[in-house]
DNA sequence: ATTCATCCATACGGCACCGTATAGTTGGCA
DNA sequence: TGCCAACTATACGGTGCCGTATGGATGAAT
């Protein structure tokens, strides 16, 4: 009834800490029911198939990812120096979850729903980090640049592998943002 | 004999055809045999397993990408600056092998071993951009910042999805990169 | 033309997973 | 208590892949 023992979005849940270290192949659904527990039963009640599960973690992930992250940016009010400044530290505080969005990225390279999805979602971020830089910039190239520049360092950050000496990855970062005037 | 019907490279490079835009869970004996126009039986003829033509997949990417790629750049001589120009205009017309690269470094995210590869792989991508950068610019600090967000536009430059408006994506690299003063 | 190492085809057993069918089990509620 | 909808377990057939076994094909060298 109103308690399921293994809810709707423990699937949901389950599939993306998977997706998020794993790849979309790794989603499957007899492990993700080991991993519960239960019996895949359950699943085949809540969901048609693999794919409707698929297609519900991207959802949940573009929700998560696009509309909270903006609405918790956005909130507590500011100039765009000051959002962007939240807008960091929220992507240089949250752990796991942001292991779902590489993912993601490497999933769109060979497929095309999942790839119309991110360019929507990367769209949306762009957009609103347009919005941000614009506030103290003029120069509708040098916007431009900043944002691709913030954005692959977002993604990068999290896919380079590399040591810099004394210096942690999160100080160099910092170093980098800070030549972004920000 | 010496030149046989499906050589031993012929494996390797159909797998990293296939690795570089489906990952490394779509690399199957017996889809690349089929994609070759053969069985399986000269696959295991060459090799012991399925890991084994995945460490070479990645032996053969390893040398590819650093050792070829500095010796391209560094080999028409010249300063920091047009060895890093040179640096930058192979990454911008390379095309299909460089779909590699992010399908590896979503491979590191839950492959250990692949992990400590990419590592080593990108400390040498790093050691030696940072011999560029420090031709011309003596602050330690703005040299790694510098470098980071190279490697960062690299390689978020293949995996964002955003649209620039009326620019193209090259342009936009191209500002962000002015910025760097290269 | 025969030989022999090299390369390939085929068939097999095993495994992990998908999706379906069917028969429980649970707990709120009359 | 007994009912019923919400959930779960179990068993099944089917598919695609792995790695092995075995018996060919092929062609360079003698």
């Amino acid at each position: 009834m109103a308690n399921a023992r293994t809810p709707r979005s423990a699937w949901v849940d389950a599939g993306l800490r998977v997706l998020a270290d794993g790849g979309p192949d790794a989603v499957r659904i007899e492990a993700l029911a080991r991993d519960l527990g239960v019996s895949k039963g359950g699943f085949y009640w809540y969901f048609d198939d693999r794919q409707a599960l698929l297609d519900e973690m991207l959802d949940t992930w573009e929700h998560l990812f696009i509309d909270a992250v903006i609405a918790h940016v956005d909130g507590a009010g500011g100039d765009g120096k000051v959002k962007l400044r939240r807008l960091f530290d929220l992507a240089a505080s949250a752990g796991e979850p942001l292991k779902i969005d590489p993912a993601v990225r490497a999933w769109a390279k060979h497929d095309k729903a999942v790839a119309r999805r991110l360019r929507r979602v990367d769209n949306r971020r762009m957009d609103y980090m347009r919005s941000l830089f614009a506030d103290f910039c003029t120069d509708e190239g040098e916007v431009e640049a900043r944002c691709v520049t913030v954005m692959s360092l977002f993604i990068g950050g999290h896919l380079m592998a590399a040591d810099h000496g004394k210096r942690s990855r999160a100080e160099v970062l910092e170093l980098a943002l800070r030549r972004l005037e920000v």
